[in-house]
DNA sequence: GCATAAAACGAACGAGCGTTTGTTTTTTCT
DNA sequence: AGAAAAAACAAACGCTCGTTCGTTTTATGC
């Protein structure tokens, strides 16, 4: 008989090269995006041939959806363990959860890129799925920018696009070896029109 | 005899077709992306053959740079025209640029769409001619922030990095009918601690 | 140690890719 | 009207794509 569906045996016992394959999807989805990563491109660098990627996934768009997955994972934690260990200070927890993001953005593993390497639109079939987790992740940016005391007249919808854009656009000109994401974070979070604790400009 | 060679005729007497097929190119590379846009897609869009393109332009990256140069040229168009008219005060000035970056890439032709919609990397061949004119877009920003009256410890680097990374960001999630680019532009530009004239903290 | 299941192989499939080429149609200029 | 140039056509080229499938290898559990 020839192999059984992929999808039918998620947990099994093994699947050792799981790991290994999607690890190489993710450095070429990084590198190239999606459409530029062939599946022999990314079965070659796992060092296997390119049907044998079928028997760990269904489609080139189950990868990239797995890859995409364990990336919103990695930002996740890494920025929730920075809001839980910055104390009580909103914009402390925000300037940490900025921090992390940033890190992990652009010196951790492909993974965290490929969320924001590969758009929604590329992949239509899995457009909606990728959305939703992604704005499963900026929801965490919403309630910290809500506990921020603002001016009256800021708009935090703004804020908030205008931070996580000016994060996310940092992989246009980033470059490992200048400044560390971490300084880059407070550096573009002083920018922005924050006070800080007990600063209120209505007191 | 063949058809000439394309790229020695760049500059005939007509051409009528260009402009429609540029237009088709940059529709199709905006909406898909440069790999997933196909020349037979491009083609069929601008109601021609696959081949026919070929008298217009070399190659699919010829096409794309076409179709870069072309954005950057509007989008430098508004921006220079919005400067230009904006008075003397370096605020208003970088407000007037960044509601025009804003409107041109939002609102009007696909062809700045694709300036920030495809990488240099996805086209290696050209990567460092589209690199070179973004970033001699990109300048402009640079000057005006440069004129901006700032507290010593902000690093305009990460300012205009900032701004333009949240701007340029805004492609994901805006949608026609909600806010106008340019309230988008003024409200992100509220969020920054720029002082308005005559009113630094350093008398 | 042997049945069994996991995992990779090797070869192919049809489709679509960017591009080339010789020819034909359309337009322009005299 | 008729020559010359511009522009589109129709058909293929070699190649790569995502994917399928029957078989073979590799590891596991009794």
């Amino acid at each position: 008989m020839a192999t059984p569906p992929a999808h039918a045996r998620a947990r099994s016992r093994q699947d050792n090269r799981r790991q290994p394959l999607l690890d190489a999807a993710a450095a070429c989805f990084r590198a190239r995006g999606f459409h530029a990563s062939s599946m022999r491109h990314i079965a070659r660098a796992a060092g296997m041939l390119p049907g044998s990627v079928y028997y760990h996934f269904d489609s080139k768009e189950a990868l990239l959806v797995a890859v995409h997955d364990e990336g919103v994972r990695r930002i996740c934690a890494a920025v929730d363990a920075a809001i839980a260990s910055a104390g009580h200070d909103p914009r402390a927890r925000l300037a940490a959860a900025c921090r992390a993001h940033l890190d992990v953005l652009l010196d951790e593993s492909d993974y965290a890129q490929v969320v924001i390497r590969v758009l929604p639109e590329d992949v239509p079939a899995a457009a909606s799925e990728l959305a939703a987790h992604r704005d499963g992740y900026e929801q965490r940016f919403r309630h910290l920018v809500a506990a921020l005391d603002l001016p009256p007249e800021m708009d935090r919808g703004h804020l908030r696009r205008l931070l996580l854009g000016g994060l996310n656009w940092a992989r246009h000109w980033y470059q490992p070896g200048g400044d560390p994401p971490a300084h880059i974070a407070d550096a573009m979070l002083a920018c922005l029109r924050i006070p800080a604790a007990g600063d209120g400009s209505t007191p």
